[in-house]
DNA sequence: TAAGTGTACTGCATACAATAATACACTTAT
DNA sequence: ATAAGTGTATTATTGTATGCAGTACACTTA
């Protein structure tokens, strides 16, 4: 499990944990039935508070993405069905509108966008 | 100037109407020249504190977006020519990975996305 | 002169992030 | 049984950011 968190960002620890224990998980590099780094292990590794471990994988359980098991670790739950929560696909478009504004200020045209987006969707498996 | 503010957002007051005057811009509403609402007509609008909008405001100039003249009040700033800033590229790119991985969770795949993002870049006039 | 601009500053309340230091309940291996 | 390793819970403390209240200043226009 390599994470590499950025302490300077504005997006708490906790969050850059789940954020990339997600994309390990699309990625397939980690798979259904794994077990994760333990919460003082991880936070060991990384020189944070095990609580900020606990908030990330706490977080992950909510939303169906691990399964912890007490005394034996935490580990990759089975795929999930996603359910088509409305409220968090009007909030996901909102940033995504937000993220197209900021891309034209920067002089981003719409191709350079797409490709842009097509390349995470490929890396991350949006076709599979 | 209508501008819709969300008291119970985590992202801050001064940050959204920043996002919606810059979409306002993006969508001819306002043109280059045109006056913005003063400081004190828009706090006294919205119902929130004077510092929040000149905050807003002092960040829109400091991107050129926006020029104010002390005394007679703050304008819509000509076209300006988007630099290429990498670094602020490099970070638009985290966010829409971090958006993709959303999205893939939330079970929009990837001609969804695709249809979505190119509905955004035609409202805000990407292909101008 | 008066009213309307943007700006600057202090203080205050609130919320969140993150840490520190413990303590508890459970599982596994010895 | 015991010890070590799991996740979890609690309390306290620190730092940072947001937002508001109140006040004051400098400038432009009528």
């Amino acid at each position: 499990m390599l994470l590499h968190l950025d302490p300077r960002s504005s997006t708490p620890i906790w969050e850059q944990i789940i954020h990339q224990i997600k994309e390990l998980i699309l990625k397939k590099i980690l798979l259904p039935g794994d077990k994760l780094a333990s919460v003082r292990e991880l936070s060991s590794s990384l020189v944070i508070n095990p609580n900020t471990v606990s908030k990330a994988y706490q977080e992950l359980e909510r939303q169906g993405i691990i399964e912890t098991l007490r005394g034996k670790g935490t580990f990759v739950a089975e795929c999930i069905v996603p359910k088509a929560d409305e409220q968090k696909v009007e909030a996901l478009k909102q940033s995504l509108k937000q993220l197209v504004i900021e891309a034209l200020y920067l002089g981003i045209d719409r191709t350079e966008f797409i490709k842009m987006a097509e390349h995470y969707l490929d890396e991350l498996g949006g076709s599979t």
